[in-house]
DNA sequence: TGTTAGCACTCTGCCATGTCGAGTGCTAAA
DNA sequence: TTTAGCACTCGACATGGCAGAGTGCTAACA
């Protein structure tokens, strides 16, 4: 189903204006704004024809058409040219991230706000998965007399902790104990792999230690027990309030209170995970989050060591600047992936 | 300035009636509804002086009368009355809490989540301040060849962390030395105080080992040198699109987008440190956050050892359900302060 | 003196109507 | 194949009339 030279022009005419005036684009438009040397009536026809295949829809008779998920499709599939930043764009960007990298999270939350800000749109980043990243360091400290504080650091940077509560017996000595021992056997495993081979090997150290060794295998059931969900950070949710597609408050409550979710928020990053480019555009109706079948989502993932770890993405009306949005989201998930390389230096 | 009996009978009236209809009432209305034995000729006589007195304006002439700031503010200082949640309702919210207290962020975030489902208004929680707590416990982990994990602990439970350059020369065994003389010097004392006096001894100590020393004090000043922003949670921003007050888009923008920084939180929440009882409503224009001027908020604080350490608080439109409402808060803080003696037990 | 009934008046919200402009589809001519 | 012309459709907007809710005022009443 190829178009025509003119087809094309005409069909990314359409999208182009609506993209820029968010109004139904009609045949005198086209023919005065964009030069193709015919007439309104041509275009109409054209229009007309393109309607039949499904590119364009109108909204009732007499007025002007719109583009259908099924055009904006062809559109970023076929018409539209990768563009670059330009120069100065990447230095703008570059220049709102704070100088020093201290810890991973202040970097994704900063991406984030730069990437909502400049885009427009809302945004999302996922953070590294904690499964899937490697221990590095494990710390039972007492908290009180009858609590422990643990501490679990991850190879991505993850810290994580909680409070657990101590059995009578242990002292500060044996929490140092089992500290050594976990840390013996567990450095530089992924947490995902520790729970299923790994104990029995600690089971094994600890026997030696008789008097404790009950209430340290609880222990280290709950230490390992952690959340595990990746945190996913969301930005520029008001964003939505300018787009005109969103003066209904119905929608807007409905699009807010989905990207509340953090459930729905990882089932649109997961959607670019699979794609083999590493940039996934999910139009409209494509979309398999209900209620997001109105918007479009451009999502990408960043590397650490070419470890697909996290991924970023952004959420518009399907009326989105694909072009310019696409060309952002690359960008950022280029440099996301060199801030960690240069954060874990190898 | 007192009121009359019966003008104060017809203030509540209209107050309670707006407030569960957010239509302007009518003195027909109050006649029918709250029997105060007098025809609606009569009220509209009292509602003009009401009017006089401020407590009570006119959208327009014909339209029925809506309560004034002042009209809040003498229903929540003079004619509500305290009311006591149902054993039924504290049931239910107790039991929205999960079980177990891991760590003091989770129980904070569950109960602003809480507080904002039982409202229907947005509320806000603000945790324990990081610099007037004490620290119990610092630890620099090595992280990879020239960066250390620095973690630090206070007893209210609070861990931060973040990551630093090491420089060349310092080994695991250094960065223990280290974190076993900041313990010994620190611990207990409150993160306030510990830049000013106590990095002296620290110096003291750790002339002992030459070789470190100077990489040493840089490390422990970064490590002291962290994020003293207590953290601020808010939730259930979405209810205000409930309230028809909020019925247009510019409004809803304004307010969400103030909500959004974390600065004007704060800046509500310590509104009601100041006051004695610990309650405190502010009302419409009373509120100093330009943008609140159609908002009422309510705060409150909880206590740790009787010592003041955080707050809470919820926004909703200036006609609030104040007496609800406040009762809600109240309990909320009671119970963040039982649950914090739970958990540090004392 | 306080309360009430009655009445004229005002304002909003709603609906029906009419008009204007934008845009289309169709037809016939170039 | 392209274009000009024309009739038609639909939404946006302004207008006017009407109903309903509520008020303020006045005069009568207890």
């Amino acid at each position: 189903m190829t178009l025509d030279e003119r087809k094309k022009k005409v069909l990314q005419a359409i999208i182009r204006d609506y993209i820029s005036t968010a109004e139904p684009v009609g045949s005198r438009t086209i023919a005065k704004k964009y030069e193709l040397g015919v007439s309104p009536a041509t275009i109409r026809n054209e229009m007309a024809d393109l309607e039949e295949l499904g590119y364009i829809e109108q909204p009732h008779t007499s007025a002007g058409r719109v583009p259908s998920d099924k055009g904006y499709r062809y559109y970023v599939d076929c018409l539209m040219k990768k563009q670059k930043l330009t120069e100065q764009e990447e230095t703008i960007i570059l220049g709102r991230y704070k100088t020093k990298v201290q810890d991973i999270g202040t970097v994704l939350r900063q991406t984030n706000s730069i990437l909502s800000g400049i885009t427009k749109y809302t945004s999302m980043v996922m953070g590294p998965q904690f499964t899937k990243s490697n221990l590095r360091y494990v710390q039972l400290v007492p908290f009180d007399s009858n609590k422990a504080l643990v501490i679990v650091v991850t190879d991505s940077g993850l810290v994580q902790n909680k409070i657990l509560d101590l059995p009578q017996s242990v002292t500060e000595v044996d929490l140092q104990k089992i500290s050594q021992v976990m840390n013996a056997k567990l450095q530089g495993v992924s947490i995902d792999q520790i729970k299923l081979t790994l104990i029995k090997e600690i089971y094994y150290e600890l026997s030696k230690h008789k008097h404790i060794f009950d209430a340290a295998m609880d222990l280290i059931q709950e230490t390992l027990d952690l959340n595990h969900e990746e945190k996913v950070y969301l930005a520029g949710t008001l964003n939505i309030l300018n787009q005109p597609e969103f003066r209904d408050l119905g929608r807007v409550r409905t699009l807010l209170s989905l990207l509340e979710q953090e459930k729905v928020l990882k089932e649109i990053l997961s959607e670019g995970s699979s794609s083999e480019t590493g940039i996934s555009v999910t139009i409209g109706a494509e979309n398999r989050v209900d209620g997001l079948k109105d918007c479009s989502t451009i999502t990408a993932t960043y590397q650490i060591d070419g470890r697909t770890v996290g991924s970023v993405g952004i959420i518009g009306p399907t009326r989105m600047d694909y072009e310019k949005a696409v060309c952002i989201v690359e960008f950022m998930t280029c440099h996301l992936s060199k801030i960690m390389k240069d954060f874990y230096g190898h």
